[in-house]
DNA sequence: CTAAATGCAAAGCATTTGCAAATAT
DNA sequence: ATATTTGCAAATGCTTTGCATTTAG
């Protein structure tokens, strides 16, 4: 298989993603962390249909056991939406969702939460650790 | 049946809350009513084991499809969380959720929601229409 | 060499559907 | 009287589990 330079440095920056989170690395994670990179915001379904043309005989067990160990090793993260499918994402920092209704698209928007939370704080007895934002709408092509 | 006078207000309340929204009064769904709105929060699970009592027939295809119709007819909305099931609210204005990761006690907090949409949409070519916004921590029990 | 990951099939839950009987308006 | 709702059972769909085989380190 010939790969060009940039295929050969993402490969490299996944490795050392995964191995950073206690991961071993497989060919079937490489992709899963390609797709990710590339796409951002993936269902399930998604994810398993762009999975098939490199592994015709990966199973959803598959998919679903290295997601849920993604997540313990705070690899990745589940994004719960309003009236659609969760999507997955790889960890980063805390950010908004943007998600139109119409299309499904999803564009991460960074937003500075620590307003709200010392805000929330000063009006509870909670302590908050992380926060969930998503902001629904229609995206400038459905518009 | 010998009811108190708040009893008898709160269920005139729902009767009018139900037909607001145009879903047909039944004893079931004044009693879904009625949990929703001294709990707040409910799971379908907890729905279906406070409705025991009242009703020892009912089946889960009912509290399944009655959440459906009222979701569809804006009465109520599913609260979709992070790492737990999730919760139906009745309807009311936008505010966010603060979350306990130890208990899960849920609590509201009105929260101005419009300097944060106005960013986003400053910052982006989507139009915003609503928003969900969850803060997880620890509540002061869990402390 | 050892522990972990994969893929398959089966099991387990969660949710939906179809339909006859009961109920709301 | 009519259309909707209920409750049951069956069907569907999504996710997890067990286990033998393969693979990573």
């Amino acid at each position: 298989m010939m790969l060009s330079i940039d295929e050969r440095e993402s490969l490299m920056d996944y490795v050392t993603q995964l191995q950073s989170h206690q991961l071993k690395v497989t060919p079937q994670r490489l992709e899963i962390v390609d797709i990710l990179t590339r796409y951002g915001h993936v269902s399930i379904e998604e994810l398993y249909a762009k999975l098939q043309d490199k592994f015709p005989t990966l199973s959803l067990a598959t998919i679903y056991k290295n997601l849920k160990m993604m997540q313990e090793r705070s690899f990745l993260s589940e994004v719960k939406l309003a009236h659609q499918k969760s999507v997955f994402e790889l960890q980063k920092e805390e950010h908004a969702h943007l998600v139109c209704s119409s299309c499904g698209a999803i564009v991460d928007i960074s937003l500075d939460a620590s307003t709200l939370i010392s805000y929330a704080q000063s009006k509870s007895s909670y302590t908050i650790d992380y926060s969930t934002i998503n902001l629904y709408g229609t995206c400038a092509k459905c518009q």
